[in-house]
DNA sequence: TTGAAAGCGCTAACAA
DNA sequence: TTGTTAGCGCTTTCAA
């Protein structure tokens, strides 16, 4: 049982008012009552009550991250960046991992409420979600980053995903490949169509046609990739490229390439999407597109808080746009002008 | 401003009293009035207050998770598993990213115990923190994973690090290897000092010499693994083997082979510890020593919940163990017969 | 500069 | 089965 102000207050020979005034530095107080006050503070280790504070200033120093996957090492980064910016404003995150599953994604919104969070960041939010609703509900501040709601008025901050597409492809299009394959993230996801769509939309302006056999659907795992790729190589004629939605689905990719005995980038070129950090592995090299991370966080974050704080009423622009960058690693080539290995081998 | 559960009760006609037996599932609530209250609960969009739950329970149903690098993939996967676990009994995870920094563990250990969290656990303890100290003066049950502080009787969830490390090297002794590196983690962390001792004993078992030269000081991070890798291949004779005391490491250490014109294996063996998911990648295939991670984080919030709903007092024994397992894949082969390419190369 | 008193939203005796 | 009452630990008027 710890010690609470009213102890505080009777050991130092003050009122509750007065050790209040202490703990949260306030002025108007005597010099000699705070230093003899303090001290009994550290005598008696006491550590005010965050619940108790909350209940009467109607205000919480927590906020929601919600994730859709922690293990996708997209994820940690962003999360780091978050908690860092969180903790040097007086925040603690409240990390839901919703495992890409909606049911979760309910729980953990009540839960939110429940403990009258200031505010929640999400990452991942699906038209599904009935989430950010309740927040709004609940007059708790909401934003988005990496995906987003179409015409939800919600503050987001996201990457271009429909002009780095468009990049990545052109780059691979340039590279004298005709036969790329799209692996798409999580249905629904506003990251995945996006991408989708600035791949098609150069394919389209290089006239290549889309082949939909050259479109495989993923969910933004590594396992998924992989069975997609291993799909994807056994079609006739097989894509001589790859372009996964992210670079986690990318690894599955690799792996599935390996596995079936060809080689990156001399039978089949493969790229991603994020830049994670670990793409710049030398084993992996993976060539992809890059999204500013860590920035990005901490632009969401700070956006929220604001809105916590009052700054802003309502956020405008809705939308906050950080360009993508091309990353050309080693897991992209030329096309070879021989048949591939896979096909050697097969006849 | 959200509704209360006393305009519930004003709404419903009856007392707060009576919704809060309805809102707790409470028995000796007739059907009808239970219906009816939970009627206006619907309507109204009525979500409790956990904060003034809280203050009168004298009971949270946070706990604290404190991690020391979230973008270390070991972290994701504990963190996914704990997650899991507390959701589903009913509690969030307040997650504490310490970045390597003691001093952000002790903010973090001030804000947690202004929560008035449960629970608290360590996945990354160190002496120099006074966290543990903190927490059991304020009585929150604390659990240590992973690491723990010798001396302290605080329950501990572990693998055998030294027996887990005395295998790997005795594994690399049976390839041919004599001259095998040891890149150590941060110092004073259990992990790194008995992985050290594992390394250590099995050489002395094996009638080798222990090279001041071969160990060389790391803090789990990439980067430091490749500064460490880079100086142990610049040395000569260089180590035929490295192993790092852990997968994140090993990583870092590929890089600096592969950046140095070096072949792994038959230029130089790598190996790691953890066998985090990323070191089974095709193109990783790394060599290490597994952990069951997501089964030892299950367990240590098992144990920390048995602590916070006091079904055992006092958890004996301190520490459960689970046994470590060689994972053999790519990075490691037999000492190659010629000389290194380095050296031919070099002359 | 300080203290007394009220009250945040809920639960838990106890009484009816 | 239901309501009344007190109080969890703090902050915040208001008065002294």
């Amino acid at each position: 049982m710890p010690v609470s102000s009213k102890e505080i207050a009777a050991q130092a020979g003050v009122s509750q008012a007065t050790v209040s005034r202490v703990i949260n530095n306030q002025p108007n107080v005597r010099e000699e009552t705070r230093r003899r006050v303090l001290e009994v503070i550290d005598e008696l280790g006491y550590v005010p009550d965050a619940t108790a504070r909350s209940l009467v200033t109607q205000r919480t120093t927590k906020i929601g991250l919600v994730v859709s996957d922690i293990v996708n090492p997209f994820y940690p980064e962003l999360v780091e960046s978050v908690e860092a910016f969180a903790r040097d404003s007086g925040y603690a995150v409240l990390l839901c991992n919703t495992q890409r599953d909606p049911s979760i994604d309910k729980v953990y919104a009540r839960f939110l409420i429940e403990q009258r969070v200031a505010g929640v960041l999400f990452t991942s939010v699906t038209p599904q979600s009935t989430a950010p609703l309740q927040f709004s509900q609940a007059s708790i501040p909401v934003v988005f980053m990496n995906r987003y709601l179409r015409d939800l008025p919600v503050p987001s901050v996201l990457t271009d995903n429909v002009g780095g597409a468009y990049m990545m492809t052109e780059y691979l299009i340039g590279l004298g490949h005709s036969r790329i394959a799209f692996i798409r993230g999580l249905p629904d996801t506003t990251t995945s169509q996006d991408r989708e769509e600035g791949y098609r939309r150069c394919l389209a302006d290089h006239g290549l046609a889309l082949k939909q056999a050259l479109l495989e659907q993923g969910d933004y795992t590594r396992e998924a990739a992989y069975e997609a790729t291993v799909r994807l190589l056994h079609t006739t004629p097989s894509p001589t490229a790859i372009f996964c939605a992210n670079d986690y689905m990318a690894f599955g990719a690799l792996d599935a390439a390996s596995k079936l005995g060809f080689r990156v980038p001399e039978d089949v070129s493969i790229a991603g999407f994020d830049n994670i950090e670990l793409s710049s592995l030398q084993t992996i090299g993976l060539t992809t597109v890059e999204q500013p991370i860590a920035e990005m966080a901490r632009r969401a974050m700070e956006i929220l808080l604001d809105l916590i704080e009052g700054q802003t009423a309502v956020h405008e622009p809705w939308v906050e746009v950080y360009e993508p960058k091309l990353v050309v690693r080693k897991t992209s080539g030329i096309v070879a002008s021989g048949a591939r290995r896979k096909e050697v081998q097969g006849k």
